[in-house]
Parts: structure tokens; sequence; C-alpha cells
DNA sequence: GCAACATCAAGAATGAATTCTCATTAACGA
DNA sequence: TCGTTAATGAGAATTCATTCTTGATGTTGC
């Protein structure tokens, strides 16, 4: 049976911490905190585990590398700092878009990514 | 100076004939119809050019390799079947959609994919 | 507490996309 | 037409993210 390991919780806590999508390597850095012998293929391994056990969830941008967050949040979009390239959670949606596709087309899901400064790279 | 090649036109007509973004691979399968020797690193090679001289323009959709579209196409969005894999363009656009993003932060661009079936999947 | 064994850390291995190498081909100015 | 040389084709090499392998470690049931 799978055991509850300090690695684990340290890569779950880092995710509900930043409160926002993580790469592998943003894991890592975040979880080293609590657990610092922690390496990259561990993180590789229980992120693995987590997304099939349903934890976490995968979310792919574009011409980025998949970042993980946790699961249950509900709808919503992504925002994709240009500066120091970390992706914000975005609360609204301007609906299903399914007018957008053209006639015979079946749209079964969408998603939104905004690209610009953080608030930190703003200031 | 650049020399005007057989390759190079039979991947941009392949391109313009499209009218869809294509990834390297298939930019190799359509253009090998004009040039049945061409190679992938010629694709390769010519992308990249072609990008640089801005004939092209890099379309980077979540979780998928770079594909190609021929540039000045104006702002527009695309749609990722999920069977066939195939990307198309649509038209229409919500808006600027800034009022998505959190306080602080500036938004500069947006993307939007649709993602299902085609007209030909959906048939 | 202790033994069994799931998990770990580190580095090697893998796989897929992209780029490089180099001998050959072909574009194009003279 | 011819010579120069940019571009090609094919396979090897590279890159980088991810996964595997191994011996060591730490968690859990008893």
């Amino acid at each position: 049976m799978a055991r509850q390991t300090q690695q684990r919780a340290a890569i779950l806590k880092a995710l509900v911490a930043a409160d926002r999508p993580l790469s592998p390597g943003e894991i890592l850095a975040h979880a080293q905190r609590l657990s610092p012998r922690l390496g990259i293929a561990t993180v590789y391994r229980n992120v693995r585990r987590l997304v099939l056990d349903g934890e976490l969830v995968e979310v792919q941008l574009p011409g980025a590398p998949p970042r993980y967050e946790v699961a249950r949040k509900g709808h919503h979009h992504h925002f994709h700092c240009r500066i120091c390239d970390r992706v914000f959670e975005v609360e609204g949606c301007p609906g299903p878009l399914t007018g957008l596709a053209p006639d015979g087309f079946f749209v079964e899901a969408h998603e939104i990514v905004l690209y610009g400064l953080c608030r930190e790279c703003a200031a």
C-alpha cells in the first residue's frame, strides 16, 4: 500500500501554499524548503501518482512544460507572466465560447491564457 | 544570398493551401506531394528562416509541438480536434479579456483554444 | 521495537524533437 | 553554359524533460 512520506507531503504542501500551477522544477525548489534532500525524480514519481489519484491536475500552457495544481478548483483560466514565467490562476470566464467555432464543429472545452505582467513584475 | 529553391516553395505552398497551422511533420507530409525527396531537416531549416523573415508565425498550443501558419492573418484563435489532432483557425474573439486578470496585473495578449470535434470527425 | 518492503536520492538511461555534419545537388550571376 | 557556393538529404548527434536502476533509507503493520 502507499506510504505517507515526508517527501510526498512536502510536494503537496508546496502546491497548496503556492496556490498556482507549478512546474516540476518549481515544485522541487519549493518543496526542498520542507525536505532539503528531495530529488527531481521523486518529484516526478509523486506528481505522476498524485495526478492518477486525482489530487493534482496537469495544466498545459502553450510553449511551456506541464505544470500541476491541486484538483477541485472549479473552472478557471491562467495568466502567464512573460517576465518571471510564473503562472497564476484567473477567476472569471467569458462563457462557453461555442459560437466561435465554424459550423459543423463541436466544442467540448476551451482554454484561455492571458499574457503580460504579473503584479510584482508590473510594479 | 538566399536562393529560391523548390523545397522552400513547396513548404510555403503547403502552408498556404492548408490554411491552418501545420506541425513540422505535417508540413513534411504535405510538401512532399510537391517535392517528394524533401527531408525533415530541410523543413526545420526553412521554417526557421521563414519565421525569421516574417513570412510564417509560430503557433504554440497547450501540450502540442509548435505549429506554423502564414503571417499577416489578423487576430484569430484556434480549434484543436481531439480526434484527428488537426488545428483549425477560428475567426471571432470575445474581446481583450483584460477584465479577467487580478488587480495589478497588466494584460498584453491572450490566447484562446477550443477543443472538440472538427467537422469531419463530428460526422 | 523490529522486520518487511515501499520509497528515496543520485546518476544513468531513455525518447522525442530538433539540429548538425558532410558529401551531393542545384540555383543563379556572369 | 559554367563555376561558385547556398541548399539539400540522410543519418548521426544533440538537447532536454522524463523515467529507470540501484543500493540505501524510512514507514508501517505486527
